[in-house]
RNA sequence: UGGGGUAUAGCCAAGUUGGUAAGGCAGCGGGUUUUGAUCCCGUCAUUCCCAGGUUCGAGUCCUGGUACCCCAGCCA
């Protein structure tokens, strides 16, 4: 039951560390600046969370501070809907980002000064090649790529040509401010990246002050150094942009003032297996109904772990379990699982609840009694306090804890043997009732008054008890609906079969139980409340829930090792 | 094919002046248990992608291979 407070290592830290010892930024930690810096076009998921932890994580370490920064320079793909989520997201996560929450459309007019300071010192030109030429001009990796007619524009026309773009005198597509640096760079991104190009779309943040929006490579390193950060982190497929994001740093020095020179690290992005963390494949799965949305509880959206009952610790103990490194690798959702077990073994409240029911009659009970047994909300924990379960002669058990007969491994309900009510009495089955298709559709019992809270005395030759079986009452339970989860997908990978991601869909990965039966204290949970129904697994309270109809998610369920 | 990366157990991952392979997940064996849960104990790499070399000593250094990932958007 000890709570994890270890902070993790990795290299990230040690960079960090070897900075301030040689006394970068001051050498003090509370100048340690980072930033998480989402695209506003799509929900966040769990491979987001590792860089939210990260970067968070990092600045609550050093005490330094973590911005949240929207990299929002392509209006076509980015909606208010996204940022809104995106906030709740991060925030719903326990991370609180220094200052307001920021935009790289904040900073277009300074972006915009960059790139006139870099036309007037001959680092970048107006191309006025169509998008096919440019491409065709790019070379490939074999073949070094050719000048564009237009590179040795003067300083004076590619100004004017760029305040033109500027003001919405030329159509998309006609030209692009590029960076003027090696057409020839065994780096494809070195060969006259596009720094600007012109796109006549409303912003969801600027409206229509522009008709121009700079470019992720252009614009990531200036946000950055405005923003002061020091440690600009990212993913691996990054890697090969960083010589540009030094090289905008590098030419821009002298010609703008900042309050940082950040620099770029990279870091292996979170793959889980039997999932996709795309943000296209994810939202394929919503737009073609899938799922019933971004958090749709079997998403690895944040908001779908949230509604599949996930709490922020544990996707928080998740991330600091897989590390930070520098390796390609796919971590098995078995660690997911793991990290919320342990959270919800320790601090979710204990509950009985009937899957599938099956009567249970109780034939020697007085007839008509109710009786309230008190039940602890926390086996390890009394500080949880306690509720009361009622007890009267007719109660539901789950018809996978019911056999005609069964050999000893069968640690449940059989004809003629005995079992314990988990808090309340040893019952031994005596008969059982079937219908027409001889399935049994109640068991008849007779209970032993004097086990409650002890054993049976004088129990010579009748063998231990083969188990305990959770119950609930028939008169006072509380019909409701579970969700059973499963896994989205029956291939480990995916991404990489063959006829697509959709093709290895799991049809099971959603089973309604309509009719199952909960104990009455849980008819008032609230939503999100979490629980753990004995013997079967940890649940939540859907959103869908009615005040007369409770809702359970499966968040997980409960390790089986038999 | 040019450039940039990465290889340590089934999975993730430490290993930082070369000194004799952390930890977690999963698995396996046992104990406790009114949840087949939890908890507890034990077990789980003679070997670090492969092949050579240097060294008293190599996961760490050198040489040569192999495999996988990323880059040819006016996406991020």
């Amino acid at each position: 039951m000890t709570e994890h407070t270890d902070t993790p290592t990795h290299f990230i830290r040690q960079i960090i560390d070897k900075d301030l010892a040689e006394g970068k930024h001051g050498g003090k930690g509370e100048n340690i600046v980072t930033r998480f810096p989402p695209e506003p076009n799509g929900y966040l998921h769990i491979g987001h969370a590792k860089s939210i932890f990260l970067n968070f994580g990092l600045a609550e370490q050093y005490r330094g501070t973590c911005t949240l920064r929207f990299d929002d320079t392509n209006p076509e793909k980015e909606s208010e809907e996204y940022v809104a989520s995106i906030r709740a997201d991060v925030s719903w996560l326990g991370c609180q980002w220094a200052g307001d929450v920021r935009y790289a459309s904040d900073y277009f007019d300074v972006i915009y000064a960059c790139a006139v300071s870099l036309i007037q010192a001959g680092h970048a030109y107006v191309d006025s090649q169509t998008p096919e030429q440019i491409a065709a001009n790019r070379g490939d990796f074999t073949h070094p790529g050719t000048d564009s007619p237009f590179r040795e524009r003067s300083a004076g026309e590619n100004l004017a040509l760029f305040e033109a773009m500027r003001q919405g005198e030329l159509d998309e597509g006609t030209a692009v401010l590029r960076a003027k640096i090696d057409m020839r760079a065994p780096n494809m991104n070195m060969r006259d990246p596009v720094l600007y190009r012109i796109r006549k779309v409303r912003h969801h943040q600027t409206g229509d002050t522009w008709c121009i929006y700079p470019m992720y490579d252009f614009t990531h390193p200036i946000s950055d150094a405005i923003e002061g950060i020091t440690h600009s982190l990212c993913t691996l497929e990054f890697e090969a942009h960083r010589p540009l994001y030094d090289w905008v740093l590098d030419k821009l020095e002298g010609l703008q003032s900042f309050p940082s020179r950040p620099r770029q690290y990279e870091f292996a992005r979170l793959n889980l297996n039997y999932t996709v963390t795309s943000k296209r494949k994810l939202k394929q799965l919503v737009d073609d109904g899938h799922v019933d949305g971004w958090d749709d509880p079997r998403m690895p959206t944040i908001s779908g772990l949230r509604r599949r009952g996930y709490t922020p610790a544990a996707v928080r103990r998740f991330c600091d379990m897989v590390g930070v490194a520098r390796a390609d690798s796919v971590v098995d959702m078995g660690m997911l699982e793991s990290a919320i077990r342990d959270d919800l073994n320790r601090h979710a409240p204990r509950a009985m609840c009937v899957l599938r029911p099956l009567k249970l009659v109780i034939e020697n009970w007085p007839a008509g009694q109710v009786e309230q047994l008190d039940a602890p909300m926390h086996p390890q924990n009394d500080a949880m306090g306690t509720r009361q379960i009622p007890m009267s002669g007719e109660v539901f058990i789950d018809r996978e804890d019911f056999q005609e007969e069964a050999n000893k491994k069968f640690k449940r309900l059989v004809l003629g043997d005995r079992v314990r009510l988990r808090y309340g009495y040893v019952v031994r089955a005596t008969d059982v009732i079937k219908n027409d298709q001889g399935e049994v559709v109640e068991v008849r019992c007779t209970y032993d008054p004097d086990t409650l809270g002890k054993n049976p005395e004088n129990d010579e030759g009748q063998g231990k008890l083969r188990g305990v079986i959770h119950w609930v009452s028939a008169a006072q339970g509380v019909p409701c609906e579970v969700r059973l989860y499963d896994r989205l997908f029956t291939s480990a990978s995916p991404e990489r079969e063959e006829e697509g991601f959709a093709a290895c869909l799991n049809p099971a990965s959603l089973r309604v139980l309509e009719g199952a039966i909960a104990e009455p204290s849980l008819a008032a949970a609230p939503v999100e409340s979490r629980f753990q129904f004995e013997r079967e697994g940890y649940f939540c309270v859907d959103r869908d829930s009615r005040a007369e109809r409770p809702v359970f998610n499966l968040t997980v369920g409960l390790r089986e090792s038999f």
